[in-house]
DNA sequence: TAGATTGTTAATCGATTAACAATC
DNA sequence: TAGATTGTTAATCGATTAACAATC
């Protein structure tokens, strides 16, 4: 796994040089979009990538893809598309998140089953360090290859775990009494899956996800 | 319900009276987004919003979504804010998106059983009329308020209810085969949460969802 | 009235796209 | 070599932002 690229020269020309530069907002959203599509082309066993395919997939211009890349340096090849796996290796670089990534995950219901016996943050390097429930049936069984815990330890285990992450999967009426202990114990970002509003400090990120209301924006494009 | 907006005077100023056009890309993303927003807060009860306080909530500039209203009409008060109720429905009149949509659900394991019972879906309009699995034990079963069908039916029952969207909640191996089915029998959205990689005809859809992906995005702006 | 917030302008910045030479 | 695809330029379009008058 080589973290070299091109033959060397003009190291001036790459922005990975210079760490004090933070992406535009854009820029780095579809950076992570090109992750996940690469992602599951390694999974695959896909060695190359054209930006042309990667545009199909990401619903991204291929010329704004190969825009994005050079900017960082000369990953591809002429007549041949970018190599996966290095391009994976770049991109984390470029967005600073190559190392594991300690979560702790709230709610082991049906979704929360699902997220932790999936690989979907896995393959990204987060590792889901703890699984927290209020109900006493759930809490003491085993769900991935965490034992579930009573919410009563989520105060101890973020700071022993240095967890800055959160993935909320508990029903609406709990969301904001567990993100008010989760901002208490130092979380900084809050995936929220609940269809609860959430009332943070201006520190903290909360990022909502909607698949319904995505659907919506693919259905208007389909209607019209 | 009612459908009509301000003092009806100007009709020639609101781009809700030229069907012919297409929103833009971002636009109709943000629209969406607004929406999701909106729906939460009706749900607590909340009457007017600012565009101060969507702008927290979505990580859109103020300014921005105000511009983006004003181009279809006015909907806001000044000194007060926009009716959360109102600005619902025109937003969805905006996005064409105001009647109901069948959708077809693939998967009856932990997440297909979270998206079921969930109202994630029908909050925005989306009611799930059929859901598949090719698991004997789990075809029979009773899951929301639907009986889980064997997907040896999904041909029939796509055209029956006239079904443009399916949500594919199963095994990556699985999911190109049920796509190939779908595509075969009309389906022009395909809502993908397994992590395989679908190959589908140009006027098929795909939209890939990825929690972790987003994740490493907000983690960017965290560590930078 | 006073305070708040919209609707709108103007100026800047980033995204998008077509086109094509360079080169694998 | 011939074909394919990158890296890059230039031109256009849309997004972003600050500022502020209008007005609820």
């Amino acid at each position: 796994m080589s973290y070299t690229v091109g033959r060397g020269s003009q190291p001036e020309e790459s922005s990975l040089d210079k760490p004090g530069e933070k992406l535009a907002l854009g820029v780095a959203a579809r950076l992570s979009r090109y992750l996940q599509v690469l992602t599951q082309a390694r999974k695959i066993g896909k060695e190359t990538i054209s930006s042309q395919e990667l545009a199909e997939y990401t619903h991204v211009n291929s010329t704004q893809i190969r825009r994005d890349l050079s900017g960082f340096g000369k990953f591809g090849k002429r007549g041949v598309g970018y190599n996966v796996e290095s391009l994976v290796t770049q991109i984390r670089k470029i967005l600073r998140t190559s190392g594991q990534h300690n979560i702790a995950l709230f709610g082991a219901g049906h979704l929360g089953t699902a997220i932790a016996t999936s690989d979907i943050f896995g393959d990204h390097g987060f590792r889901i360090v703890a699984i927290f429930d209020v109900v006493d049936d759930r809490v003491g069984t085993k769900l991935g290859d965490q034992v579930v815990r009573h919410s009563s330890e989520l105060h101890d285990v973020v700071e022993e775990e240095e967890i800055v992450v959160a993935v909320l999967a508990v029903p609406a009426s709990a969301a904001q009494g567990i993100a008010d202990s989760l901002v208490d114990a130092g979380v900084k970002i809050i995936f929220n899956y609940s269809d609860a509003l959430l009332n943070v400090p201006p520190d903290v990120t909360v990022h909502a996800s909607s698949p319904a209301v995505d659907l919506l924006y693919a259905l208007y494009f389909y209607l019209t």
